[in-house]
DNA sequence: CTGTTAGCGCTTTCAC
DNA sequence: GTGAAAGCGCTAACAG
């Protein structure tokens, strides 16, 4: 291959500077209008491209911004990534997206080829393995790299976090559940030590106790966001001797195992059991048997962490609180739990 | 912040030169042990991380490799990424997921992205609304970046490929259905300038022809990969006068919106039409009525691309021909095409 | 308005 | 085995 040109290709050529080349290419105003065209002619001629490399070596940003996430083929994530990406686009950044499959040891892994690659900021939802130190997250802080949670946060000092009102979306649609007349509401929950499963479950548990009705803890368990432990935890709510009427899951893939295990009982929904997933996958809409479940606003929810993130930017060193935005969450209502016209 | 302290620190605190730091780090064996030993305590000691930028700079090796799919939140391109992924971090790269949601201009902005960040080499499937023209790939090449096709490949010279047997699956699907009975198979097919599509499409006819069935070009409907595309070609072949009594689509998602149609229309599946899909998407396994689907072993796809990267960057300027790795596709059989035992 | 100079952090030849 | 010095490509302070 012919060697890349760079601005010394172009100064040479032109008898000038390469400090002038790149001025006139970074639009610098104290160049001459015919020096500025003469440059940038030449540069086209010369398939000249900027190496952001070495801009980012001299001038500290690297235009990159890591998103990680647990996993990229959820479309809830999927469109949260789109929605930072729209934003972050527009301004210039490279967004690099990381999975961390839930494991703590990616979850670090990522955190360090971030950090290698110089990113100028992380948006982040936390695993599900995480241990209770915050060691990562307090690396990328010390080197003063901008960290803002969505989602699946942590109270640290110093991180934004954009979230929906995960109690409030508990509350209702444990209320929902109830005005179908259901009297037992189990909950798959997940991993409690993340706030918003632990959020939505106390809103659950406010609704039932708001409502006159009796709070059974053993019908509500934690797993995994996957079909089969879905699966795996209805079978233990079925195999009870006062089995639920309801389910309440926090994860639309837990809800997909409880109803495929409800099914394959012969037991029917919503007749005899009622469903309200979370998330809002497409697959809930879907379905023979369309799904309730709790949208998010992922785009949204993107969209405002990129800007939080772009705040943060700006500012600099200043410190100024850590923003804490908190958005709308939406049941939508599918046949699912919809006692009342079965 | 505290400075990022650099190799230079670490030699002022040492009193030896920075180039012996950086031998040192390198696991150079001209080093003495003692003072391995010594620059690998104090770089812990304080904290120090390689500067990857600086190092990229120099080397010319950005140990970034750039993904470009159409889109993240299927399951098919995720498990490709996974394996890219598993592949090339074991040999300390890093990867940058991009999404072109198949419009040439995202195409063309991820593809200079990727180039602004240096990337060692690309790894993409084509967009689906691509031109005939090939100047994006051709900059690549120009630079001397390995480019890797995987699933939606064009053929360029100089550029490898890997991709499952299309032809094969399309003529399994369809000597499938024809096995369980079916006579009028039509096909949802995607923009056939693509060549799998294209593939997909003549595996299906060859084998309506060697089974001496009628072939009806007005039963291929070109749709693109949404459920509501699936539908709305659906719409069409059930209007017609001598509506199909199969449905080969060469997209799951397309599948599922036909599905949709039919059965709004209270025509059963498999018994009155038969439905094959493409990519064994998980729903397909967890819809209510199972679907039929190839499987284009993502994960293994994924890990080869990776690994004819790898020796595309060894070999360096060598010209070899290109690899062309040709996977063996799957057909699961499930109880949306299984007439013989509904 | 443009040139000079230095340096971002690292690697690498060439000496000794 | 280690040091000195140059350079990857770009930008920015300082001159003029």
């Amino acid at each position: 291959m012919s060697k890349k040109t760079t601005i010394y290709d172009i100064a040479k050529k032109l008898n000038i500077t390469a400090a002038t080349v790149s001025r006139a290419l970074n639009g610098n105003p104290k160049i001459s209008e015919s020096t500025r065209q003469l440059v940038n002619e030449t540069a086209k001629e010369m398939n000249y491209e900027q190496n952001k490399l070495a801009q980012a070596l001299k001038s500290g940003k690297s235009y990159n911004v890591g998103v990680i996430v647990p996993r990229i083929d959820s479309n809830f994530f999927a469109l949260v990534i789109r929605g930072i990406e729209e934003v972050l686009y527009a301004k210039g950044y490279h967004v690099i997206i990381c999975q961390t499959h839930d494991q703590k040891k990616l979850e670090i892994q990522n955190i360090n080829s971030l950090l290698n690659a110089q990113v100028d900021g992380v948006l982040m939802s936390i695993s599900n393995s995480g241990s209770e130190e915050n060691e990562n997250f307090d690396r990328l802080l010390k080197k003063n790299v901008p960290l803002i949670f969505f989602d699946r946060k942590k109270d640290i000092d110093g991180i934004s976090a954009v979230t929906i009102d995960d109690f409030k979306a508990g509350y209702e649609a444990a209320q929902h559940l109830i005005n179908q007349g259901c009297k037992r509401i189990a909950h798959l929950s997940n991993n409690r030590k993340i706030q918003i499963f632990n959020n939505r479950y106390l809103g659950y548990k406010q609704a039932i106790l708001d409502n006159g009705l009796e709070f059974d803890e053993s019908l509500v368990i934690e797993t995994a966001s996957k079909v089969e432990e879905g699966s795996k935890a209805t079978k233990i709510l079925l195999d009870m001797e006062m089995p639920p009427d309801a389910i309440f899951s926090s994860s639309d893939f837990a809800a997909l195992g409880a109803i495929q295990e409800i099914k394959s009982r012969g037991i029917r929904i919503p007749q005899d059991i009622c469903i309200v997933g979370f998330a809002n996958e497409p697959f809930t809409r879907f379905m023979e048997l369309p799904v309730t479940s709790v949208d998010q606003s992922p785009l949204e929810m993107g969209r405002i962490s990129a800007q939080v993130f772009l705040d943060e930017v700006d500012k600099g060193k200043k410190k100024i609180p850590n923003k804490q935005v908190v958005l709308n969450p939406e049941l939508i209502i599918r046949k699912s739990s919809l006692k009342s016209e079965a």
